[in-house]
Order: structure tokens, then C-alpha cells, then sequence
DNA sequence: AGATGTATGTGTGCTGGCGAACAGAGGACG
DNA sequence: CGTCCTCTGTTCGCCAGCACACATACATCT
């Protein structure tokens, strides 16, 4: 999957914070490129550096019997690794990365002795992760309900969200996987929003070419992932 | 729902605390009854009080267009505003008594006072909270992907577990809304577990006859819960 | 050009769960 | 005692998504 790379390399998390605290994050963080498909971690692994995507996005993906299913997608608007807060250092979900792009990326050790030192910081990050359980419920109950192409429709507004580009790279498969359907659902979805003029797609590059068409379409989660960050992180 | 009143009036949480912190919540907290079907709080609402069960539960509802879904489930295991520690003071889900029983109760300011002031009080709850988030992930997939006879049959040990008594009370139009299907798809999986000779049930008194068949039974979620909690509160 | 691999489209039959409606069966209560 | 109400059982048609299989289109590499 490979996204025309991100103009805007900021993370709104970062830039939410005091000047200090975000200065002392960034002076200990390192630019790293983000590879479609790579895996940065899985359930259960010790967790060695936390990410803040300035670019590209990464899907949070719990694992069941021997079926996946996306639960969250962290772009830069989040962070991975926001459960570190909780003082386990071990990871909740499976972490993949979906776009490319760029991160920033600190390791645990760092970013554990400066989220101590500024209770700022740990102010902001407590509240982001608040938003991630509220939009895990929210996706839980959305993957039971919803249709198919609502959730894709879903999918791709918060994938362009993260992307910051109108088009990219997924294919039919891959969609199917995140959804936790059949890659035929994917297609017959997909098909069905090319009909509408909505997206344009042709061997993984897939065009949005009506947002508010897919949001009309797209379940109501897409505005209530939304809402809850809005309200939440102010 | 009217179970049995569980004897052992312990809530696990507040036993794994230090003397000292166990003492200064209890002498702020105030016993109060769960009663069946009332709802403690919805989304939204600013969370006026921390609950401890000692005998009964409560679901965590999330609630989606019209429908709802149970995404979490505390009983003496846990707690309920766990949230709280996120700096947050409005709750992210619906809280519905589900087990009648009773509880600890303690006002939110109270609470938040008492966990400045310990941080091993601290350190646990983030860990019950990181379980809590792993189970809700759990749990969304879950109800993506398994029957209604396996999830059903990990909701009865559940909710066992939670009640203390092998035999309690809930219909199944109850049971449907909780695990977001037709009242008429539990009764057949009902059925089905009874003829089985696992569960019998007459107009909503349902008693669990063999354990171990309903863990068979179950989706394996039941015990990847357990083992979260067994892994992360230690 | 040919060969191989990847991505998408289509078809057939099956099934779990849905919506709606109705029938009995047991309690509760006047 | 009869009446109402709650809880459970059953039926009918319907559909989204499933599993499996195969066909076509494009891309890339040799």
C-alpha cells in the first residue's frame, strides 16, 4: 500500500501540547519511514518505542481463533503505543501498518521519563486514550450492525483522514481483512460506491472522489468517531 | 433479575490493594443495593460516583442508532468509572444493573482525592483499565465473528462468575439486547444449551448444570478474558 | 512474446440471523 | 375464578454474508 506521501509531516497530538513538553519529545524522537504491511508489533509483545505518525497510519487489529479484525487506526491524529500510559508494557492489539508514510518514533524508556516529568503531557495523552476506548465501543458495535458498504465507506473517510491525500493504495484483500469479510464483499461494496461516482478504484489505487457522497452513505460512526475526538481532545 | 444474594461481599479490586488505601476508600465508600434494569448512568453523563460490586454486575452498554450492545461486563472483579483515571468526567458507555446484589459506592471526588494520594492505588486500576480495553477489543471480536450458542454460553459464565450462584435471573428479551440479537435467536440457542442438559431455564430462572460443557461450548473468549485478567492484575 | 503473479469480477448454493406475527403457558392479581 | 401480563416456543419468508470455484484483466519480468 503505498500513499502519495503526506505533505503536512505534523502530528495533532504533539501540537496539541506546551512548546516545553513537545520540544523535550521531539529533541529524543527519531524520523522514521512507515512500510505498508510492516508489523511494528503483536499482541502480547513488549512494547519498544511508541509511534506518533506524522504521515502514513497504522490499524490496531485484534486477533481471535485464527481470524483478525481491525478494532482502531491511529494516524496523526493519535499515537501508538498509548497504553504504556497504563503502566504495561506489554501490547493490547496487533500493530500493522496500513499507509505509508512518515513517524515519529521515541522509545519507551524516553517518552516513560518525560511523560513523568510533565503532568501537561500526560494530561493530553489520558484524554486521547479515553477516545480510543470510546471509538473501540463504538467500532465494536459497528462491525456487529452495519453493512458492508457502510463500514467501507466508513473505512476509506477515516483512511483519507490519516492519509491526508485523496488517493491510495489498498487492495480487495487486504480491505476484506481489516473488515473482517470476504474479499467478494469488498468487491461487490466497492463496485457498488464506483457506480455512485463516490470513489474510483482500479488495481488497489483507490480515488475518493465524493466525500460527502460517502459520508452520506457511510454509517453514522464516521461522525461519532469524530464527535467523541472533537469533544474530547477540545 | 433477582439473583440469589451473593455471600462472599468482596470486591477483588479493592482486595488487591494495600491495607492502608483498601481502608480509605471503604471509609468514604457507602454500601448500596443493584437493583435489576436501573441504569447508573448513560454516555455522556458526568459520572457522579464510583462503584465497587461486591455481589452484583453491571453491564457497559454502548449504544449505536437505535441498538444497543453490551461491550463489557463489571462485577467483583472490577470496577465501574474506571475511566475516571483518564481525566475524563463524562462516562463513555450506558451502565445497566444487570445482577442484582450490592456494591461500594463512592462519590467521584472522593475517589479522585484518594487516588492522588496512592500511587499503588493508582497503579492498579491502570492495569484493570488496560484489561478492560483488552477485553473490549476482545469482545468486538467476538461478536463479529461467533454464533449466538458460543457467545451465549460465555455470557451465562460470565455473568456466573460475576453472580456468585450457579442460578439467577434474566429473560431473554433481555439476553438479546444484551448480545445484540432477536429474542427468538436466543431462545432456540437456549434451547439448544438445555437439551444439552447444560443450563434449564424456566420464565427467566436460568441455572447453570455443568460448567465445564458450557466451557466447551463457548466461544474461546470466555477464557482468553479470564487469562488477561489472570495475566495483567496478576 | 510468453509466463507468472496479482487484482478484480461472477456464479452457485448454503446458512445464520432478521422481521414479523402468532400461539401457548405460567404467574399475579383483582 | 377469570383476566391480564410476562415469558417462551414456533413458523414463514427474506437477505447479507459465507465457502468455494473459476474467469478475466492488468502488470511485471525474462
Amino acid at each position: 500500500m503505498t500513499f502519495t506521501r503526506a505533505v503536512s509531516a505534523t502530528n495533532r497530538l504533539l501540537d496539541m501540547l506546551l512548546p516545553k513538553d513537545r520540544e523535550q519529545l521531539l529533541v529524543n524522537c527519531e524520523h522514521m519511514e512507515l512500510n505498508i504491511g510492516e508489523v511494528l508489533y503483536r499482541v502480547g509483545d513488549v512494547i519498544p518505542h511508541v509511534y506518533f505518525p506524522t504521515g502514513g497510519f497504522i490499524s490496531l487489529v485484534a486477533s481471535i481463533d485464527s481470524t483478525n479484525l481491525e478494532v482502531g487506526l491511529v494516524g496523526n491524529e493519535g499515537m501508538l503505543g498509548i497504553t504504556l500510559l497504563l503502566g504495561v508494557d506489554t501490547a493490547p492489539f496487533t500493530a500493522l501498518i496500513q499507509g505509508a508514510g512518515t513517524a515519529l518514533r521515541i522509545s519507551v524508556s524516553s517518552f516513560l521519563r518525560i511523560l513523568e516529568q510533565s503532568p501537561e503531557l500526560h494530561r493530553v495523552l489520558k484524554r486521547y486514550l479515553y477516545v480510543t476506548m470510546s471509538q473501540l465501543a463504538q467500532t465494536a458495535a459497528c462491525t456487529r450492525f452495519h453493512l458492508v458498504e457502510g463500514r467501507l465507506a466508513r473505512w476509506l473517510l477515516m483512511s483519507q483522514d490519516r492519509a491526508h491525500a485523496d488517493h491510495f493504495h489498498i487492495t480487495h484483500v487486504f480491505l476484506a481483512y481489516m473488515l473482517g469479510v470476504r474479499r467478494v464483499g469488498i468487491t461487490k461494496a466497492a463496485n457498488t460506491l464506483q457506480q455512485k461516482k463516490l470513489i474510483s478504484y482500479q488495481r488497489g489505487e483507490i480515488r475518493v472522489l465524493d466525500r460527502a457522497g460517502l459520508e452520506a452513505i457511510s454509517c453514522g460512526c464516521y461522525k461519532a468517531d469524530k464527535e467523541i475526538y472533537g469533544r474530547i481532545m477540545g
